[in-house]
DNA sequence: ACAGGTTAGTGTTGTTCTTACGCCGATTTG
DNA sequence: CAAATCGGCGTAAGAACAACACTAACCTGT
């Protein structure tokens, strides 16, 4: 690094944590590298930003590079900036994290083979990503058990009509807490953010079950009143918490 | 911009939005730019990041410099990339806020003279401030206004020892919203976040109150064990929102 | 056609949390 | 010693939350 130049002489790209949910447990969205650094580790998909172009538009642009997906939902949450990140120079990475619907996916993800895969986030978590991805990941992870809490953002990683039994779930999954069954249809219905559509499942083994939509129009005419959405943490998780803090005081 | 280098034609900086209390409302800490651009508004303290410097330490950095604090409450809160927000050039930057007691800063602020000032939030909101520093001071102040609910951030405005009273004009000042007495004390004192000093006001007209402290151990420690502060929106509040909602409905 | 398997759907009660509300006491000042 | 100011305290009614178990609907295999 030579000179008043210095401060130029580094870049910034975009990170894109996706998630997506299926089959009952949440998965991020992950490439293998095919080149070194790293060649041959799974990390998160990026790209550096182009000198003309916004950092949002950078993130929705690599991921609709990847997905083919317009219109997801996709936010900021950190920027990871330690010197020695990028073993090829300064590189500060604005991660960004999104919620996908898997099945509007599917199109894309033939062409990449092998290249492309959903991975399981829990057990992603454990493994070794390229560059600082795991922080990133986890980061990214907090954020979302975060945002469930205060806006249905759920509702962007199911499919457009869902049972409510799978919206429980869902919740479970992110909120990694059992929830129960009554009190949790209750809740929900009581928010008159879903449509019953009046149409049920078909082709199941069993009882079909009814289908609803998120009223999306609904929830911004709240939202456009400050009013906002809460799922708490659960009373009992919190007593069992506070208890061991008394205990081990 | 020319050919493969125009991806290190670019800067990053970092901005800080350091809040103080006093007197009852929030301020937030500017500085009077002496060159162009924008010569003579009032602006966001902040610098370019050194090439061999993490983000978070320039950030303290920048504190530092300015306020000769240390140890000060940071956090990192958004990075802001327009393409033209810097007109000299590509220069994103990532914003902190910071919180300080106000009591504990008088020290360098002579030196600055008429440069640097505390300003009241919420008439800095109305004026027009540098660069994009209206839209990082928003952001970064509804970050505070959230995390205030979620953490205990709040003492690190006040100074070590203070009042009931006081504590609760500055949550009444940060939520916007005003809290009935008895039931905020009884709230606060029994999170058992607070150690009774038994020491009382001085020199005040009137009966003196008793002095407390922030519990940070303890604080730590319920943390340490998951378990979150809370200070969720009055029903009252929260009622007004939802009907407001339903009558545009 | 019917028995067995599977998930859907539904109400009530006890407990806890939240809100609303007003008065006396301590201290300083003139 | 009177007036002014803020500090400190408790209770009752209402709302939200947690716990809990059975019947209904549909599919499958025999």
């Amino acid at each position: 690094m030579n000179g008043e130049n210095n401060f130029f002489k580094s870049a910034f790209s975009v990170d894109n944590v996706i998630f997506g949910f299926d089959e009952g447990d949440l998965k991020v969205l992950l490439i293998k590298r095919g080149t070194d650094p790293y060649n041959g580790l799974w990390a998160l998909p990026g790209d550096l930003v182009y000198p003309n172009e916004d950092l949002d538009t950078a993130a929705y642009r690599v991921l609709e590079e990847l997905t083919g997906l317009k219109n997801v939902y996709l936010e900021q949450v950190h920027t990871f900036g330690a010197v020695n990140r990028h073993p090829l120079g300064r590189v500060i990475t604005i991660a960004y994290f999104s919620l996908v619907k898997i099945s509007d996916f599917a199109l894309k993800a033939a062409s990449f083979a092998q290249n492309v895969e959903w991975h399981n986030v829990e057990s992603t978590m454990k493994t070794e990503l390229a560059f600082d991805h795991n922080a990133i990941l986890e980061n990214c992870f907090n954020a979302l058990t975060q945002r469930v809490r205060i806006r249905p953002v759920g509702f962007e990683l199911l499919p457009p009509k869902f049972t409510l039994t799978e919206l429980q779930h869902l919740y479970e999954a992110l909120l990694r807490e059992e929830l129960d069954k009554r009190n949790f249809r209750k809740k929900i219905l009581s928010t008159s953010l879903l449509i019953d559509l009046d149409q049920f499942q078909e082709g199941v083994p069993h009882r079909p079950a009814k289908l609803y939509q998120f009223n999306k129009q609904r929830y911004q005419q709240l939202e456009a009143h400050g009013f906002s959405f809460e799922v708490k943490e659960s009373k009992k998780k919190e007593k069992k918490k506070r208890l061991a803090a008394l205990i081990s005081a």
